[in-house]
RNA sequence: GCCGACUUAGCUCAGUGGUAGAGCACUCGCUUCACACGCGAUAGGUCACAAGUUCGAAUCUUGUAGUCGGCACCA
């Protein structure tokens, strides 16, 4: 078989993928077992406008390996895909396309027109997203994709809000909202961020007191104390006036009053009196309200319900009129005053300033650091505003979460800390949420108004006519909050309210004969709760607290009882990536530079939870490692004659030494033996911990074991010890082995295609274990073995045509692991890493042999016997002598093993006597130290005393090991003078 | 202002009461018939700082410094 030298990742990303979409890999439908568990995850679905980033290929990476790993495991398994519709900024990029391409505005064409053409550019370009999850190589459902937009999740989204208006869950109300001037909508709290002013000012604003001059008696004496630190202007103005200090200056045209702590003596008096309004003629009272505080500012509060949100509240509690002075696009109305009106929010600020100085009621400017609330997307100032909108009340949507996580811990974050303590936080903290968006790009509010304005909330329009008794009705125009469908995404996409229990549709991709009469169950009962969610920390109150209290609502069960909250991909200087600082990496570049299952590794491999900077370089490695795969089984293949991999009897992954079968070639295994023995039991503890890691989501702990084992273990010791084994001619006799051992030749397999099927057998199954993470390689590579099919399937798969991801995962057999023989191969590994430190240190050439002299005790003697080929081999020595105890001439190389075992290589002529003077002596330092710790720790008498006996028993038997090495490395050293 | 995370080898990061680990980079040697995207052998760390708990602390507690993040307030 002619197999290239290198790893080419595009040839085998090419076409493995359709093949497994095409023949329905993907799909629960592929599972035969009736009694298949069910393992489900959805897919945070990304915005149709999206293309593909870093943090989606993490989050990807992650639930595709748990969905392989779990699916291989036999579980009926579904992996939702879908993409959200996503409001704003899909309006906004069609917006932008209209503009350019026909220089209209979504107002010119109007709502019809306007939808029509997102949906046209979301059927042009809205597959981006998914041609990219297919070069991912996401074992996702196609045959189940789900967009929030369609027909079936809208009537469920049209569902929950009617049942939630019903129970006054929802309500429609004027309140102050975040309004967003340039998108022209209203946000939720989550889609505003807070960011640092570049240049805050505090203006102090001097409003005149109505008839001050007499209104001020008893108000100096009283405030006298305080009058030294903080003169008050009030006090020397000729005309009294009030001093109120504001950021805003623009919107005391809608101050409605000016607001006192009741408690404040230098205003006790003021209180009830009025102010005159400079520049707009109004007059206003003076209000006590304890809000205020005294000790902020000047301890006089401009009070402007229309547009903040805490005056509001005052003007609420004071029963004081909201006049509304702006635009919805922040500048100034007519209530602002004929020389206002029309002017933007920023020059209205600067036109107030100087009217004010004009007027000799400007007091003072200064500095002031603050922080302004953006829009997310469109980093425009938002505007608290005061408007009518619809809302989610949030009081028991909140309970219902907060007693799940109370009762059950659920959901469980991973890592837990600290996403457990900021989600409960938020929820205690939670208000409102405002879900209607003045878009036209979304699920339209199911409301409608007849003439008088009346609200009917219903299903559907004939619905609401039904309710209303009138045909003249008209829909709320806005729409609704895009996390709103989001919120139902694992129910909604289940078939929830849409498709009726009992009758899954046969569309779906099994061909399976189900059974006429017997009703299957619907992928609601099959898949809800979902197993796990997997997701950044941005989303955890825009998201996953929502989707818990939908869930909890309307299916009465949590949506998914496990939360893995994934770090955050920095660019290569710990910073954010993002557009604006054009920092980004392209996942799909990097797939084409070095493979998907390289860039899968990489990201799977960096710890759960944990922030990480990405480096190109660490790709390289796992490249590299992808690349030492396919050289390996190159090499298993090029010596694959009369071999084929073993179809192992135990489930778990036991090639080796089954007892099955007395013909069985593993089982018969000679020549190799500990390599076997050895191999066979780090296999299985490999699997094992590769399991329990998958099962913590330690996913980068999965990827190290999985590392290490095929190239240390596999590669450097286990290739290389049965080399020779598989290597050596055909029709050569085989190498030592069976005749010497007395297995008769009629025992129809000859022992190196024994060996051969064995390596096989352990590749197979560590191509398994690779799979979830590694999918193209894997299976590139494992259809080329000899001996597979789709016997090597889980059970219930073993129909479905042949394929590396429906083989089973290997979990790891306890009675394989091997202990003694880890031990034994330890030492051989010792010894030989200590001759090639000795011919590494000493410059011996690598073609010049030598041997090997060992003095140990009758068991040691035995294993080096035993392996006394591989020794030769990997140390390159032509001669192994094993005594009780060293015959050397001095003129030799010495070095100590663990067990009291010594080693000795004679140097004739070849040896630098200074050389392995201060060898030794390095060797006998390192010791020394580590025995100075030891006698310490061993000399402490309360550590002796208290520590577990256990503990100090270790540490006296390696104390002792130590002493016997140095004291024979000592002699050694000594006897070269 | 409140809450939290992080600080470990030159770099990027694991580890989490009992002898400090990996990958990359570095040093030395190797055209060894799977792989130079390789093989072999080294070197490199008072685990930010200080105090405490403990027989024992990189690991637990407290404090300090630096970095980053979340939330709230902001007249």
């Amino acid at each position: 078989m002619e197999i290239p030298k290198a790893y080419d990742p595009s040839q085998a990303e090419e076409h493995h993928y359709a093949r497994w979409e095409a023949s329905g890999f993907f799909a629960p439908e592929i599972n035969q077992d009736p009694n298949a568990e069910a393992f489900s995850i959805v897919i945070p679905p990304p915005n149709v406008t999206g293309t593909l980033h870093m943090g989606h290929a993490l989050q990807h990476t992650l639930m595709d390996v748990l969905t392989r790993w779990k699916r291989m495991l036999g579980y009926r398994t579904l992996f939702l895909v879908g993409v959200d519709h996503a409001g704003i900024s899909t309006q906004l990029m069609v917006t932008r396309q209209l503009k350019k391409d026909e220089h209209k505005t979504p107002r010119d064409i109007g709502r019809e027109a306007f939808t029509a053409k997102v949906w046209e550019w979301k059927n042009k370009y809205g597959g981006e997203i998914t041609r990219q999850i297919r070069r991912e190589g996401l074992s996702v459902d196609w045959t189940r994709e789900r967009f929030t937009m369609e027909d079936d999740l809208s009537r469920a989204v049209r569902e929950v809000f009617v049942r939630l208006y019903e129970e006054g869950w929802i309500y429609r109300g004027t309140r102050i909202v975040n309004w967003c001037p340039k998108d022209k909508t209203v946000l939720s709290d989550l889609e505003v961020k807070e960011e640092k002013a570049k240049e805050g000012k505090l203006y102090y604003l001097r409003y005149p007191v109505k008839d001050g001059e007499k209104g001020r008696e008893g108000e100096g004496e009283k405030g006298s104390g305080r009058e030294d630190e903080n003169p008050q202007s009030v006090i020397r103005d000729p005309q009294l006036t009030i001093t109120v200090a504001t950021t805003r200056p623009e919107t005391m045209l809608g101050d409605t009053a000016v607001a006192v702590n009741p408690e404040d003596e230098r205003y006790k008096t003021l209180i009830g009196k009025t102010i005159a309004l400079p520049l707009t003629g109004r007059e206003i009272p003076i209000i006590a309200d304890e809000y205020v505080e005294s000790e902020f500012g000047t301890g006089a509060v401009k009070i402007t319900p229309a547009h903040d949100s805490n005056d509001w509240e005052i003007g609420e509690r004071h029963g004081l009129e909201k006049l509304i002075v702006m635009n919805d696009d922040a500048t100034m109305n007519a209530a602002a005053g004929e020389a206002f009106a029309g002017l933007d929010r920023f020059a209205a600020r600067e036109k107030v300033v100087e009217e004010f100085e004009k007027l000799g009621l400007l007091e003072k400017v200064e500095d002031y650091e603050l922080t302004l609330p953006h829009c997310e997307r469109c980093k425009t100032i938002i505007e608290p505003l005061l408007s009518e909108q619809w809302f989610v009340k949030m009081d028991e949507m909140r309970d219902l979460a907060l007693k799940l996580m109370r009762e059950e811990n659920s959901p469980r974050f991973f890592p837990e800390v600290p996403h457990k303590k900021v989600y409960t936080t938020w929820l205690e903290n939670l208000r409102d949420w405002t879900i209607s968006r003045q878009l036209w790009w979304g699920h339209q509010i199911p409301a409608w108004y007849d003439a008088d304005g009346s609200v009917y909330v219903a299903r559907t329009k004939e619905e609401a006519v039904e309710l209303a008794g009138t045909n003249d009705l008209t829909q709320d125009e806005d729409v609704l909050d895009t996390w709103f469908s989001s919120a139902l995404w694992p129910f909604s996409t289940l078939g929830w309210t849409w498709r009726p229990v009992g009758s899954r549709q046969a569309a779906e991709g099994s061909s399976s004969p189900q059974s006429a009469n017997r009703q299957p169950p619907t992928d609601l009962e099959t898949f809800y709760p979902t197993d796990v969610l997997v997701t950044g920390r941005d989303i955890i109150f825009l998201w996953v607290s929502r989707m818990v209290m939908t869930g909890m609502k309307f299916m009465g069960e949590r949506p998914f009882d496990d939360v893995i909250i994934h770090g955050t991909v920095l660019d290569k200087n710990g910073q954010r990536m993002s557009k604006t600082k054009n920092n980004g990496i392209d996942p799909l570049v990097v797939f084409e530079k070095y493979g998907v299952d390289a860039t899968r590794m990489t990201l799977a491999g960096s710890a759960t939870g944990v922030d990480f900077a990405w480096r190109d370089e660490r790709v390289d490695s796992f490249r590299n490692f992808a690349n030492k795969i396919w050289n390996a089984t190159r090499f298993c293949l090029m010596n694959s004659e009369g071999a084929a991999v073993l179809s192992v009897p135990v489930a778990t992954g036991s090639p080796v030494k089954t007892e099955t079968t007395r013909g069985n070639p593993v089982a018969t295994a000679s020549g190799s033996d500990l390599a076997d023995r050895w191999i066979v039991s780090r296999l299985n503890k490999t699997a094992k911990a590769v399991n329990r890691a998958l099962e913590t989501y330690q996913f980068h702990e999965a990827v190290q074991l999985l590392y290490h084992f095929f190239w240390d273990d596999f590669c450097d010791w286990y290739i290389e010890l049965v080399k020779d084994d598989i290597t050596s001619c055909d029709t050569e006799t085989e190498g030592h082995g069976d005749a010497e051992l007395g297995i008769p030749q009629s025992a129809i397999r000859n022992p190196q295609s024994d060996a051969r099927s064995r390596i096989l057998t352990i590749l197979e199954q560590a191509l398994r274990l690779l799979h979830p993470f590694m999918p193209f390689l894997t299976e590139e590579l494992w259809l080329k073995l000899p001996g597979i099919s789709n016997g090597l399937h889980n059970a219930a798969y073993s129909s479905a045509e042949k394929t590396i991801m429906l083989t089973t995962f290997p979990t790891g057999d306890a009675s394989l692991i091997d202990e003694q023989a880890e031990s034994e191969m330890q030492s051989v590994i010792e010894l030989i890493t200590k001759v090639r430190n000795i011919r590494a240190e000493m410059n011996i050439k690598a073609s010049d042999s030598l041997s090997i002299h060992i003095a140990a005790d009758a068991k040691m003697q035995n294993v080096f016997a035993a392996n006394d080929a591989q020794i030769k081999k990997l140390a390159r020595a032509d001669k192994i002598v094993l005594a009780d105890s060293l015959d050397v001439p001095k003129a030799s190389a010495r070095a100590v093993l663990t067990g009291n075992a010594e080693i000795a290589v004679p140097l004739e002529g070849l040896i630098d006597f200074e050389k392995e003077r201060s060898r030794l002596k390095g060797q006998i330092e390192k010791l020394d130290i580590e025995l100075q710790r030891l006698n310490g720790q061993l000399s402490n008498a309360s550590f002796v005393e208290k520590a577990p006996a256990e503990k100090v028993k270790e540490l006296r038997d390696r104390k002792n090991e130590i002493e016997t090495q140095i004291s024979t490395l000592k002699e050694n050293l000594n006897a070269l003078g």
